[in-house]
RNA sequence: GCCCAGAUAGCUCAGUUGGUAGAGCAGUGGACUGAAAAUCCGCGUGUCGGUGGUUCGAACCCGCCUCUGGGCA
């Protein structure tokens, strides 16, 4: 018996949930979020999660579930993830997992290191340390205490430093040895077929642009005004949505709308910029979509999952 | 109509006493193994408004023209 397992990723705002939708209604699917954003509850609007209208039409599952209290990361995701999966297959349902966050679709589909979970207090231990010695010390005592990943890194890479030196010291032992062991990968008889949704860049950035006007009248800034009011650190991962920085800066009086909205769009375009490399180099196995969503597309998509089924039962 | 100040990269502007130009932003290419909407790394030839002149040589000096601000009538 082989389980399929049908991903539809994209760049933000490309359309990609509507697409999605539309393969759930066709195929008795249950759409699975893989957007590391739309996972916390206090990013609805932000973070454009589907509406009631969307959620009453088919499941959704993995969207506003945990708390922007807790850092999600790729692997609680591909955790919930798998859990998910393995319920759409008991119930004959087919999971569509929909997002635009490309680690953790490569978590999911092609494993993911067996690495320890490294408490939030370590993290905050070892950025303490970073911010007190600075950049070049704090590289330059990592490679003393792990050359091999060190050599990985380029120095400046204030996350990828952190990381680096949390796990060495919650575990002791260098990351680039925990990535010498073999991931833990999807079972065999999981099968995915993985559509990338690519629209031209001229109509992305258009789309990126409207949306963000749109977020504004469906009430972005109360919803920033509630996160403010949370008090949460500035490393927590739900500050750092694209607009919430540009719109504190607004309700903190430091940015009139106008520039704090600009400043978004631009965010949102170089956002879905970088997914589109990601995508372009990072997703193996991919069916890349360029055309703009119609009717037809979403025809010959049927048409495609049909085929993709028929090979591969759940 | 007259006077003044401008016109240089998609935008805002630098450009020393003449030696054919460079910043920021935008844009763009890339990296990516547990914060990834994160975090990083690359990429700068453009009739220097047009035209005529001075000069070995003009973005720079001079004349005329066009356009844009501002002022005076």
């Amino acid at each position: 018996m082989t389980a399929p397992v049908l991903i539809v990723a994209g760049p933000t705002a490309s359309g990609k949930s509507a697409l999605a939708l539309d393969m759930a209604d066709a195929f008795d699917g249950v759409v699975i979020n893989a957007d590391s954003m739309q996972v916390y509850e206090e990013l609805r609007v932000l973070s454009a999660r589907p509406d009631d209208s969307e959620t009453a039409r088919v499941p959704h599952r993995l969207y506003g579930v945990l708390s922007g209290r807790e850092a999600c990361s790729a692997g609680k995701w591909r955790d919930m993830a798998m859990a998910e999966i393995a319920e759409c297959h008991a119930k004959g349902k087919l999971p569509i997992i929909t997002g635009g966050t490309g680690m953790y679709l490569n978590a999911l589909t092609n494993g993911i290191a067996p690495i320890p979970d490294v408490p939030a207090r370590i993290r905050d231990l070892v950025s303490a340390e970073l911010a007190e010695l600075g950049h070049a010390a704090f590289f330059a005592k990592l490679t003393r205490d792990d050359p091999e990943t060190a050599a990985t890194l380029d120095g400046t890479n204030t996350q990828r430093l952190i990381r680096a030196a949390e796990v060495f010291a919650h575990t002791g032992r260098g990351l680039a040895s925990w990535h010498s062991e073999p991931v833990i990968t999807p079972p065999e008889n999981m099968k995915f077929k993985k559509l990338c949704y690519m629209p031209p860049r001229d109509i992305l950035y258009d789309r990126c642009n409207r949306r963000f006007d749109l977020m504004i009248e469906q009430g972005a800034i109360d919803e920033v005004a509630g996160l403010i009011a949370l008090d949460l650190p500035p490393s927590a991962p739900v500050m750092k949505a694209v607009g919430v920085r540009e719109l504190a800066a607004h309700l903190a009086g430091e940015m009139d709308l106008e520039t704090a909205k600009e400043k978004s769009q631009r965010e949102t375009r170089r956002y879905a910029k970088r997914q589109l490399t990601w995508f372009r180099h990072q997703m193996t196995d991919k069916e890349i979509i360029d055309a703009q969503y119609s009717e037809s597309l979403a025809a010959k998509m049927r048409h495609d999952i049909n085929q993709f089924l028929l090979t591969t039962p759940k």
